[in-house]
Order: structure tokens, then C-alpha cells, then sequence
DNA sequence: TCATTTATTGCAAATGAATTGTTAATTCAT
DNA sequence: ATGAATTAACAATTCATTTGCAATAAATGA
């Protein structure tokens, strides 16, 4: 298990697979308007979750901020995009590969927050234990970590 | 590690001791009005997480809600209690006992929304290793399970 | 290409959780 | 009991998110 660990400027995303995903926004029968299109595309070039706002703000007059949160809302349901929670009320989404390999959770600078994306999780056996104790099925975890980075860490 | 299962008419929670959370509220140099005192006995009978508006809506006429919420804040500004996010966008509270023992997270029914609070946990190395691989440090984390209960799961 | 059908957008208004300003009331120490 | 300081109630506000509806744009077939 490594961590990946996110510039700013730097995309670890394979850019040129954009279509891919428009791919699977139109093989559930939706239309591909230009917002969706737009948002998609800007989905795309970021590499840590986002907000509707910063969405919006991203793509000045390409779109209504309603229609931002209408879009990503379809986005979560058909699997396109995940939502996680930073702990500040503010929902935050990200593109999200099909399949199990694309779990995975972050870290959120208390101070600054910035915000690292991390491959470690705990074993599968925790949730199975808590299965048999408790009699809950198809069982889901949201987990983030918080912190100091190492430039807020400078006492 | 065992699950306490919290029932709905029980309470997990020793209630003659609900002086020992007054007078943590007291030891702080804050005023114990009736607000406060009736918040502290409410949040001390339930056993899961609860929202302001349940406080308030369990507190009838004793207790403006924009109080509530103040008071709310208080108390975990001073470590009596806890916020949990149970992924609704609704903040839930706790109290909670002081030190480290208090630990905990809960499995929330995606149908029923059934709650019951678990003392399972990942082990600390995990957040070791995190701290190691990102820099952060001072790691806490926020974690909720989620799935269907032995109700709900009825095909 | 054009018309038709249907889904989708934009705009404005509404909702709901949470916060805040202000004045009156209450707590606590004296 | 009295007074200073804190706190509560009430009303209004903020902010994220949702919704109703009329106008618009996308997909489909002629």
C-alpha cells in the first residue's frame, strides 16, 4: 500500500481518457448536454474532491449553479461520481473508476486543509466481524483521516 | 472487542451519574442555567447520537433551539460532547466521557436507520503508517458504517 | 435537414440547518 | 438581596441545497 500524494498543478489522472467517461455518462441513456459535458470535463482535470461551488466558479457562465447540483446528484447515481464529507458541511465529489479498486480515502489538514488522497484502508475482516456482531449486510464504511500537514506541523 | 447493542426503550448509560457531567460543566467556570441543565439531562438519557432539533423538540418550551444550538457548541468546545456525521448532513451529538476509552463509531441501516454503536476500531498502526507516508500528524479520524440491518434485510 | 418529442437547463423562489445581533432575563459572587 | 457579567429568547440572516416552471436544447425518425 502507497500513498499518492496530490500537487497542485500536477494531475495523476490519465487525461487523455476523458472519453471514457462521457462514454459511460451516454451508455445509461442520458443525454450529453453541453453542462454535463462542461462538468465532466472539469471533474476530470482535478485531483482531490470538490465542491458544487467550486464547480460553478470553474466554469463562469457555462452553467447554472442549480443545474451543477442537479448534474452531479445524476453523476452520484449512475456511479459516475462519489461524494465524500470533510467533516465541514460542505459535500465534496470526485469521478470514481467502476469497481472495488477505486476505494479509497483521505487526509484534511486541520489548519490548512489540505488535502491528500490515500490508498490505505483497514482489512475487509473488520467489516466482516462487524457483520456477524451486529446481523447488518451489504455493510459500506465512510472513513477520512485529520491532521497537521507538515507545514502546519512547525510549531 | 464487543458490540453493545443499544435498544430503543433501554439505556446503556449509568443515569445516577448524570451530577458527574453537571459538574464537569461547572468545573469549567460556565454558568449552569436551566438551558443547559435540561440539554445535559436529555443528551444523558439517550443512547445514540441525536440532532439539536431532537434536543429541542424533547425539551419543549425549556429551551429556545438557536440556544440549543449554542449550547450544543459549547459543550463540545469543552469536551462533554461529541459530533457524529451520519451522512445525511445533520449533525448528531453525544456526550462523551473524557479520555481516550470513549472511542467509538456506530453502524447507521440505510433503510431504517436503525443505529448501533460499536467498539470496533482499526488498529492505531494504521494511522501510524499514515503518519509516516503523508507527514501528518496529530491523526484523528471520522468513521460510520453503513448497511442493512437484520430487519431490513428481509428480500 | 427539419420537425417532433422528450429531457434538460436557467432562473427565481423555497427550504432547512445553522448562526448571529440585540435586548431582556438569569446566574452567581459579594 | 444587589449588581456585574453571562446567557437566553426572539427575530432575522446566512449558506448549502432543492424545487417549480417556462424556455431551450438534445436525440430520433421522417
Amino acid at each position: 500500500m502507497k500513498t499518492r500524494e496530490i500537487q497542485c498543478c500536477g494531475n495523476i489522472h490519465d487525461r487523455s481518457n476523458l472519453e471514457k467517461w462521457i462514454d459511460r455518462l451516454q451508455s445509461t441513456g442520458l443525454k450529453l448536454t453541453k453542462p454535463r459535458r462542461a462538468i465532466l470535463e472539469y471533474l476530470h482535470n482535478q485531483n482531490h474532491p470538490i465542491t458544487n461551488r467550486e464547480i460553478y466558479d470553474g466554469l463562469s457562465n457555462n452553467c447554472d449553479l442549480a443545474s451543477v447540483y442537479r448534474t452531479i446528484n445524476l453523476f452520484i447515481e449512475i456511479g459516475l461520481v462519489q461524494q465524500f464529507d470533510f467533516g465541514d458541511g460542505i459535500a465534496r465529489f470526485e469521478l470514481i473508476e467502476p469497481g472495488e479498486h477505486s476505494h479509497h480515502h483521505h487526509i484534511i489538514c486541520n489548519d490548512c486543509s489540505k488535502v491528500i488522497e490515500l490508498d490505505h484502508c483497514f482489512p475487509d475482516s473488520l467489516s466482516e466481524t462487524i457483520a456477524k456482531h451486529t446481523g447488518f449486510t451489504r455493510i459500506t464504511h465512510k472513513l477520512e483521516f485529520f491532521g497537521l500537514c507538515s507545514n502546519c506541523n512547525k510549531d
